[in-house]
DNA sequence: CATGAATGAGTGTTCATTCAT
DNA sequence: TATGAATGAACACTCATTCAT
């Protein structure tokens, strides 16, 4: 946003340049001499913003995993109702892998497995984000829109693990070629999935308002929608 | 069970070790001396049985996977019912990787972010299990028991995502002692998601009951709906 | 020629094969294991027959360089003239390595240039053939064939030199198709350089004319010699 | 001579000691590991500098080849006569081996039967060396100063084969001591192999016009044949 | 006699990491 | 600050060789 020390654009520079490198060839597969090549500087000089080349893998969340908290907060703000909220996490989720394909190789590839992460600063922030997820899930039993007997972590696991499992898929075998577009269908099918009684009054705005009817789960607001497209 | 040739006694000999083994350290962190300290038995009697580290990671499935195949396969006969086929899947997973820890870290940690591994045999042996889930979701909506609008693929992601996001959260961080537990809360939340009697009432009282409209994410106007769906 | 004991024949199945291999492979790429393909055995039999790869290797010649020499030696029985003898001798080597390339190969591309060869008995027997040559140029010169002051060894490494030279690019560049048509060009070169009558000549002159003539090479101009022993 | 960069200088090292420990252990019984003492570098340092043992070995050859090709053009353009000249190279060329017999052990016994080293570089280099002789020999037999009818190539084999065997003898046998003064020895035995006269005459000129009388092929007339020599 | 099975011993090669400049 | 240069520490993999059967 503003000046920024030229330190940082350095380490910023590096650390983009890991995340795609990683991102290509795996962590292992992938050389300091790989990053230092893609980022334009000697790998000597790796080692000056970076202690290891496994600590230059566990910084690439870092400043990505804060924003994208701060987003989903921000948006949640606006949002009433535990179905909604949940769609809007579902949706940002899913847009900001989406967005960024090679930060989402790295966490799921790479990062998701390695025991050493979590006990990283990062690995917390990254859980603060997903405990939204229960947040939301126990205000929606708190307010009665979804069953009392639901287990909130199952709840997160399914859409985390929905989520990272069609991701992995497109990942790996480039299958679902867009992902964004699964956002109604996902919350639907969890929304339905715990709803307390039918889930009626979200459905029903939709398809009364729309005529033409497509089918399920769409988006919406006027507003925004080339950002879904977005990249 | 019954007489076993010799080589493949020490072949399973080598398989079991190299799975405890590189669940216990990784793949990368493991070294044959390891495996081979473990099956107690030569480094180079490794490479009698398998050409490579790699291939011997590869061949961990194997048996397995088809053995599990049929286990799926025959208990599917005696079970009618997509719902109650669902949760036979459901359960069979749980308990299979309930009962094989070091075979489900292999899996969960290792093959499933291996590129290379798709290409192998073993992994099509794998994709036909879950394939089944396919099937009884075809079924299902065939026979009105679900919805007739639902991605079948999607379903899949939800049901085989939260067993691995919940088995990966085990792995990791020891948390859900016990996964088969969980076969019917997942499997009501899967169900109940994409069941169509439900949906269907609540679609009609939807429509009666919500005079408005929420807010979020949604909403409506007419206009522009394909847009939406737009891919 | 007689009976065989099973045992020979078993030998010399090894033999056979090995002698292929290692033509074809070079010795180090050759593997203990190839030689046992070949020969249909185990490679456990061949250290039923051979104490070691070496030994195997070292066993190659045998009996062969043996006939080798038995028949050089009778067939000189029949000629008259050191130069013709020669002569014989020549054709003799280029035909016997033209009719046996993988002994060919075996013998000028490893155990030419293997130390510990030196000290076994078949290399012996390779010095005795080649012994030959020095014998008769010995009598040529004793007969007045040959000039007296040529040094036996030189003639000899002459041969021998350029038939294996030309054998060997043989080998590796395959250019000289036929190598036995060199017989008789490579014996008048032979020939005439030794000979004593058409030398005569020039020596005596020499002789006469160079009051010093110190021998060899030797630059002379007082420019730039340095630069020859340089370095 | 000048400055050498520090690369260079390094590179210099480690090929003397590789050039040392190869003929010495031959190329199969070195390891890098004693390269790299005799150079007194790590391993991986030579890995900085030469990808892999194999082009280690191929790097020998290089400057050393190229160097050896200039001198000899240079010579050459001091010297008349098909008989001079040839004794000139075949002097260079023991003056070589005898100079450098670290060098002449990895040619003679590794390099020349490698079979990939045909298709390196380097390997061109010293056809181009030995090509000289055929050009000479050309030479001669258009000056009439040849028989008509001689093979140029096999007169190459010839001297070649002579050398290297001799060559061969002394790295094994240690036998002849000294190779240079066979210089004389043998450019007789090849120029009377394939004089047209008696080859009196050259000799003889030769003779006459050296007082010093050193004796063979040498030096000459006052003019300078540079032209002549062009190559 | 023949061999299936096992392995000891070894080595080329890689790479993250360091440090003097 | 940036890096060229050097290397310690590992490791997968190979193969000649052995021996019980």
């Amino acid at each position: 946003m503003t000046v920024q020390p030229k330190f940082e654009i350095r380490k910023g520079q590096i650390l983009n340049a890991a995340e795609k490198i990683f991102a290509q060839k795996g962590y292992h597969d992938a050389t300091i001499s790989d990053v230092a090549r893609e980022a334009k500087v000697s790998e000597a000089t790796i080692y000056e913003y970076f202690p290891s080349k496994e600590e230059l893998l566990f910084s690439i969340p870092g400043e990505t995993v804060r924003k994208s908290k701060d987003r989903i907060e921000f948006m949640l703000q606006f949002i009433r109702g535990a179905s909604n909220r949940l769609r809007a996490v579902i949706y940002h989720y899913l847009w900001f892998y989406e967005t960024k394909p090679d930060y989402a190789a790295v966490t799921m590839m790479i990062l998701k497995q390695n025991r050493k992460f979590l006990e990283e600063p990062a690995y917390q922030d990254i859980r603060e984000v997903s405990r939204v997820i229960l947040q939301i899930v126990n205000e929606g039993i708190a307010e009665g829109e979804f069953k009392a007997d639901i287990n909130p972590h199952l709840v997160r696991s399914a859409i985390l693990g929905t989520i990272e499992h069609m991701l992995t898929r497109r990942i790996l075998l480039g299958k679902p070629e867009n992902l964004i577009e699964f956002t109604d269908s996902l919350t639907d099918l969890i929304v339905n999935g715990i709803s307390a009684r039918k889930s009626e009054k979200i459905w029903n705005l939709q398809i009364r308002m729309d005529p033409e009817g497509e089918e399920g789960p769409r988006k919406t607001s006027s507003t925004r929608p080339q950002k879904l497209k977005k990249k």
